[in-house]
RNA sequence: GCCCCCAUCGUUCAGCGGCCUAGGACGCCUGCCUUUCACGCAGGUAACACGGGUUCAAAUCCCGUUGGGGGUGCCA
């Protein structure tokens, strides 16, 4: 039996962490097993589906390298849904109802479920455009329905806690349950891999899937959620974290896939950083954990960095370059190196150039004190601006009359320096880059730094 | 309220009855390297929620407690 599993997004909103790491999980057990990676957009809300964000998932999933090979819309298929719902009718699995919200609330209070009310009571089809009738799937009230979790074992739960619940909304639009539970079924799903937070919704799609014909229901493994540091799951509101925020904050594809699979899943060796290929080969449902993870962003930084070093230089620089800011290519190629060592994510480049490329930055405060502070400074830029003025404007030069400023003078120079000429006490290295500026422009920020000092 | 799930260092993963005086990674701290920072390297810090069982033996199995989370829609 191949293995054909989906990715069934709504797009109600840009592609999240979450469900980015459940259509990895996904794609993954797909690929180890050679099997099918289905996308499906799940847009059955006519009136919450945003079409436009269909391609922002999928920029997304393809960002990621999650490449699919099958692809569907449900609004495209309410045809195959509405079919079912007749047959449904047709044999007394489902039922016309025609209560309202407040009217199953007046009958059974705030924290009950739909009464069956209206099972028993033949509602006739509602002629079209009436508006108010809804379909329900008639559910049995004893006895169990359960599944062996791939991921958490045999969940079950009481049929009298599910209530008849509605299959066709009153517009005329099939619901979730229907569509998902026909298509699940219709394109030969196996396995259903996706969050927590979709089990409660398992037993209503058995029941659809016996109700449909369905000999062997698709095996489901459900995800732990990914949390804030709040423990709570992942919001859009709350927590922006759609994958496109990453993308423009210069997250490498491949670190964000890798730090992605850590989260819920470990390598046995205790490997983390490692080819996606090797993933793969290693990854499987069965050793998913149980327990929610959190989305930690200072972990992602660090696989993030690291992959930036696995760049070869040419790479390193063409990705990078877009998020260097104005900044001339000749020049960005030489300092190239020195960022690559430096940064974990790309849109940190701009702030720790802009010394080479444009004005320094304004000291912070207490940095300065405690650089500028020592009563030999003004000496130390004293010398150095002295002897600046006719050495070679080169980087090995620069460094040996700094440095030998500060030694002839029994003391340290290259941190005065460097905050004079680069408003910081840390950053790149200091002479390369200060060789690219022109001698009056160094000179005069020492000199500034100098007159400050008075 | 009702239903479902979860519980190893601050975080994340390993551990699936003896190899655990619990391991890796991030973070944090220390040292080395070094023109600063970063990188790299070498160390260190820190956890089996609690209580009962089962067993010769439990982080690992069972039950309970506590604590978290998810769901409870004519959203998915």
């Amino acid at each position: 039996m191949t293995v054909r599993v989906r990715f069934s997004p709504a797009p109600t909103g840009f592609l999240h962490v979450g469900s980015a790491r459940s259509a990895l999980f996904n794609w993954l057990y797909a690929r180890k097993t050679s099997g099918t990676f289905i996308l499906r957009i799940e847009d059955t809300d006519v009136d919450r589906s945003r079409p436009e964000l269909i391609e922002n998932i999928r920029d997304s999933l393809r960002w990621l390298g999650l490449d699919w090979d099958e692809e569907y819309r449900q609004s495209e298929r309410f045809d195959h849904y509405l079919a079912v719902v007749e047959g449904f009718l047709e044999r007394g699995q489902a039922y016309y109802c025609d209560c309202s919200q407040d009217q199953v609330r007046a009958r059974v209070g705030e924290n009950a479920g739909y009464d069956s009310h209206c099972r028993d009571r033949n509602v006739s089809k509602p002629a079209d455009g009436d508006g108010r009738v809804v379909v329900r799937f008639r559910t049995p009230h004893e006895g169990v329905t359960g599944w062996d979790d791939l991921i958490r074992g045999r969940v079950e739960f009481e049929n009298s806690v599910i209530e008849d619940f509605v299959i066709v909304r009153s517009n005329g639009v099939p619901m979730f349950h229907l569509a998902n539970a026909y298509d699940d079924f219709d394109m030969g799903i196996t396995h259903v891999i996706r969050g927590e937070d979709l089990v409660n919704t398992v037993p209503r799609v058995l029941l659809l899937l016996d109700a449909l014909g369905a000999i062997e229901p698709p095996h489901y493994a459900h995800l732990p959620l990914i949390v804030n540091e709040q423990r709570k799951k992942l919001s859009k509101r709350r927590d922006d974290v759609s994958v496109s925020d990453y993308t423009d904050r210069g997250y490498l594809p491949e670190a964000m896939r890798n730090y992605l699979v850590t989260l819920g899943w470990g390598a046995k060796d205790d490997i983390e950083i490692r080819p996606i290929d090797e993933i793969i080969e290693r990854f499987d449902l069965a050793d998913i954990n149980r327990a929610p993870a959190f989305f930690d962003i200072r972990k992602l930084d660090h696989f993030n960095g690291e992959y930036i070093r696995m760049l070869d230089l040419e790479a390193f620089i063409d990705e990078s370059r877009p998020f260097a800011g104005p900044v001339d290519d000749k020049l960005y190629r030489r300092l190239a190196p020195f960022v690559q060592e430096r940064v974990r994510r790309y849109d940190e480049i701009p702030a720790l150039i802009a010394w080479v490329v444009g004005e320094p930055p304004e000291p912070d405060e207490k940095d300065w004190r405690k650089v500028m502070g020592r009563d030999d400074v003004p000496k130390v830029l004293d010398l150095v601006l002295e002897r600046l003025v006719t050495v070679a404007w080169e980087p090995e030069a620069l460094a040996d009359t700094v440095l030998g400023a500060g030694e002839a003078l029994g003391t340290k120079s290259q941190l005065p320096v460097r905050m004079a000429v680069t408003g910081r006490r840390s950053g790149l290295p200091l002479f390369e880059p200060m060789a690219e500026l022109d001698r009056s422009i160094v000179l005069e920020r020492i000199r500034k730094a100098r007159g400050r000092l008075d």
